[in-house]
DNA sequence: AAACTCACG
DNA sequence: ACGTACGTGAGTTTG
């Protein structure tokens, strides 16, 4: 017990105190942050120099307390709290929450009652009490065991109030604090006290006297004429003004001690409040990553010279440890190994070397528990180690839980649940320049360290994915397919170089000759590629009418250009221009860049990063290649099979997320409409404008198209208008007909939000979960964008769960039928194959099949494929 | 490093 | 009244 240590702090005191020392500081939504960030200045301050065992926010609960019967003017006359700090109170409740910080208010109480009433328990159970606030009253608390500490000038200095302090700065003991405060009054509470009667004053008489009853059974004893008679005048108001300042500290409070442990912030969490009110460098000094962490246990970890030495077991941790995150690229060190028990490290070239140790890998019954299965499988294969078996993702699984949590290494995630001994890849290897590898002693405990975390991790993840009813997702569905993208990955697209310079070389000549033209127009030489300049040639020097704005000046976006067009005969060349530099930039040089030797881009997935269960692709981004304009599209006529006498595949779904929707949201109408086959836009056509089918027109058919994606995105008026570049009236009268027209699609997004208001997440059909934690906010702007993702995950997500069962069933049928096409991309909505010739009848059978048949919706799903000579010609 | 722009589903 | 469509990655300019 006695090493205890209870911080109570004062939530509205140190708000204030926050507020006003700081300039009114605006984040770029516009929400004033001043408070926010000063509390949570002093916070960290007061965490990191007291360490805390227990900690309280007590806050002031309403406008009357007790001591308004006493005193009706109680606090009477004190200005009405600024709207620009009420606003940030929800804030700094909801970072208290992510701190895990318990708060604490009792009605007709204030904050300095519950304060007070903790402290004595405290005193009595002889634990040691700190606490904190902006007002001096609550120095009258200070004893043998709670010491009360004020802010002094600016947020984070502190002056602390003990008996000794208090003795030496007033000559009083704490108690008498009370007293002096009844008869000097206090002009912030509005306590009247005596008049005349100061500091100074109070402090002469109270030592005199003791206590302000004693003032009064000795009156005759004060010195001074004036005094004696404004005392004697005022001795109700004195009795009174020390009741009102006096702490009550047997408030009924309903918490204990024992509920104020205090274990840590949640890092994550913090984290989500610090970006969403952008406080950078808070954010910095969250992740003190280049600081080495205290490791706690020391660990052995054997460096293997002779692969057939390691004691292997039936189940067991590994890790494969790099310098870097680019797998496919970048050299494999090591490979680090625990059964639970030892821990082992061995060296790529020992590992090569060691028949038992490939074969283990090998093995599909030995059981692997990976920090991330996909970049496992991919760097042992470029060593021709094949990896089966896998058992545990910590990647997948982190992710699966909470798709937010942002993984950057082995260590950030085992911080997460509380483990610490592991360090963070930054302070091994450094970063930016300095980067390096360290000598291979270090690697192996650090690697140690990674697959000793793995294996106590393991079971609380599980736990977690079976509580949440998630497991089969992470384990039949994200698990089988690392593997697989692994492969793709491996696999690599072939790209035909000299159909990139070929298109390079017609793109930059008509790059310069736009760029002569552009100069011409404007009178000047500038930077096309400069939106800043660009905007002064547009809107100062050639005095066209600025449309849009940005944070920094003039808004040069293509919709903005678009309007001005017929204005100025420069806006179409500057609009050319621009869409030919992005391809020449982007895709020519660009994927030029990314051709490894093999004559292939190898891309990577990343399958732990989107919120929506989606995949997204980097160095380079292959799910982007240009399509919608043929200029651009031309790029894919460089994506080519990688084998002679081979042709590339592509089937998509079509309209796969309003299917989900029709599925989800089960309106009869659109389910109707997808059963029948109709084209789903020339049908909501007809539905909404109540026209027949020969009577869609073009345009109809183009709004409706509109509308139906809005509903996809979680419509909203605003974002229809844009769209369709019309007026918000008339977006919204669109949407209320559609609505209208499928009323189960209205009753799903009603109850979607509803559900995410509820319960805090939304989840997809295979049990995928997104948390929103915005859709309680107060501010419109968060809360809003919240209910659109609300609406839009779960059609999103579902559309990635099933479009990732296809795969892994492709996968699957692919082996069964002992054929050679191989799968080589997925973007979205569309896997892209490369297969022989004799291939392609037997593909344009099953793609469709199996895509079709992953998931039984009440609607039935289509697929489309193509074939040719390049994946230009997939069309 | 942030802002802007633009490529895709 | 608020101000944005949902989900990504990458190149260029600029402070």
């Amino acid at each position: 017990m006695s090493k205890e240590k209870v911080v109570l702090l004062d939530g509205n005191s140190l708000a204030y105190r926050a507020f006003f020392a700081l300039p009114l500081l605006t984040n770029d939504s516009g929400i004033h942050t001043n408070a926010v960030y000063g509390f949570t200045m002093m916070l960290q301050n007061i965490l990191s120099e007291e360490k805390p065992t227990h900690i309280l926010v007590a806050w002031d609960a309403g406008k009357t307390t007790f001591r308004h019967a006493t005193f009706g003017e109680y606090k009477g006359g004190r200005q009405k709290t600024p709207p620009e700090l009420s606003e940030q109170f929800p804030y700094l409740r909801k970072l208290l929450d992510a701190y895990e910080i318990p708060q604490y208010e009792l009605d007709q109480y204030e904050a300095d009652d519950i304060i007070g009433t903790l402290s004595k328990v405290g005193e009595e159970k002889g634990v040691e009490v700190v606490v904190i606030s902006g007002d001096k009253d609550l120095t009258q608390l200070a004893s043998d065991t709670t010491t009360v500490c004020i802010t002094r000038k600016g947020i984070t200095d502190l002056e602390k109030y003990t008996p000794a302090h208090i003795e030496e700065k007033y000559g009083l003991t704490p108690e008498k604090i009370i007293d002096m405060k009844g008869l000097m009054g206090d002009a912030s509470d509005n306590i009247p006290g005596v008049p005349g009667v100061g500091e100074k004053t109070a402090i002469k008489l109270l030592k005199q006297f003791e206590t302000v009853e004693g003032v009064y059974e000795s009156l005759d004893a004060v010195s001074g004429k004036k005094l004696k008679e404004n005392l004697t005048a005022n001795e109700d108001q004195a009795i009174m003004s020390k009741k009102l300042a006096t702490i009550e500290v047997q408030a009924p409070i309903t918490i204990a001690l024992d509920d104020l442990s205090y274990k840590g912030p949640h890092e994550e969490k913090v984290k989500a409040i610090f970006e969403e009110l952008k406080f950078k460098t808070l954010l910095e000094k969250m992740t003190p990553q280049s600081e080495s962490i205290e490791m706690h246990e020391t660990i052995e970890v054997d460096i293997i010279s002779d692969g057939d030495t390691v004691k292997l077991a039936d189940e067991m941790a590994v890790h494969v440890e790099m310098k870097d995150e680019k797998y496919l690229s970048t050299n494999v060190l090591g490979v680090s190994m625990t059964d639970g028990h030892t821990i082992s490290y061995i060296p790529i070239e020992v590992l090569q070397a060691s028949k038992t140790l490939t074969a283990w890998f090998q093995d599909e019954s030995k059981k692997k528990y990976a920090t991330d299965t996909k970049a496992t499988y991919a760097s042992l294969l470029r060593y021709g180690i094949e990896t089966n078996g896998f058992e545990f993702d910590l990647l997948l699984a982190t992710y699966i839980a909470n798709p937010s949590s942002s993984y950057t290494d082995v260590a950030s995630v085992a911080k997460e649940f509380n483990y610490h001994e592991v360090e963070s890849d930054e302070v091994i290897y450094g970063k930016g320049a300095k980067k390096a590898v360290p000598e291979e002693h270090v690697i192996a405990e650090h690697a140690g360290r990674k697959v000793k975390a793995v294996w106590s991790l393991k079971p609380k993840l599980e736990e977690q994915l079976r509580q949440n009813e998630q497991f089969d997702l992470y384990h039949e569905l994200e698990m089988p397919l690392a593997k697989i993208l692994g492969k793709m990955e491996s696999t690599g697209v072939k790209t035909d170089l000299r159909i990139l310079q070929q298109i390079g070389v017609e793109l930059s000549t008509r790059l310069s000759e736009l760029e002569s033209i552009i100069y011409e127009m404007a009178g000047q030489p500038f930077n096309i590629n400069s939106p800043k300049q660009l905007g002064e040639i547009l809107f100062e020097k050639i005095g066209l009418t600025p449309i849009k704005k940005t944070k920094t000046g003039y808004s040069t976006a293509a919709d903005v250009l678009e309007k001005l067009e017929s204005e100025h005969e420069i806006i179409g060349f500057i609009l050319t221009y621009r869409q030919l530099g992005k391809l020449n930039s982007t895709y020519i040089e660009g994927l030029s860049k990314e051709i490894h030797e093999d004559g292939k881009i190898h891309t990577r997935f990343q399958q732990a990063l989107t919120q929506t269960g989606r995949l997204s692709s980097i160095n380079p981004n292959l799910q982007n290649i240009p399509i919608r304009l043929e200029e651009g599209r031309k790029i894919r006529a460089a994506f080519v099979p990688s084998e002679p006498g081979w042709m590339m595949f592509a089937a998509d779904y079509s309209q796969i997320e309003l299917r989900v929707l029709a599925h989800i949201s089960q309106d009869e109408k659109m389910i109707a409409a997808f059963r029948e086959g109709e084209d789903i836009h020339t049908k909501t056509a007809m539905d909404v404008f109540g026209v027949d089918k020969d009577g869609v027109s073009s345009d109809m058919r183009r709004t409706a198209k509109a509308v139906n994606f809005g509903i996809v995105y979680g419509i909203s008026d605003y974002g229809l208008s844009q769209s369709l570049n019309i007026t918000r009236k008339e977006a919204g009268k669109f949407i209320d007909t559609y609505l209208e027209t499928f009323p189960g699609v209205k009753q799903y997004m009603e109850d979607i939000v509803a559900d995410a208001k509820l319960k805090g997440y939304v989840v997809t059909m295979m049990n995928r979960r997104r948390y929103l934690p915005d859709i309680t906010s107060s501010n419109f702007n968060l809360r809003s964008f919240a209910e659109r993702t609300a609406m839009n995950t779960p059609i999103q997500g579902t559309a990635a769960d099933i479009i990732k069962k296809a795969m892994i069933d492709m996968d699957a049928r692919l082996e069964a039928e002992k054929m050679e096409a191989r799968m080589l991309l997925q973007v979205h909505d569309e896997l892209i194959f490369e297969a022989p010739e004799h291939e392609i009848e037997k593909l344009k059978e099953i793609v469709p099949e199996v895509m079709e048949s992953a998931l039984q919706l009440d609607v039935p799903l289509l697929v489309e494929s193509a074939f040719g000579l390049s994946w230009y010609e997939t069309k």
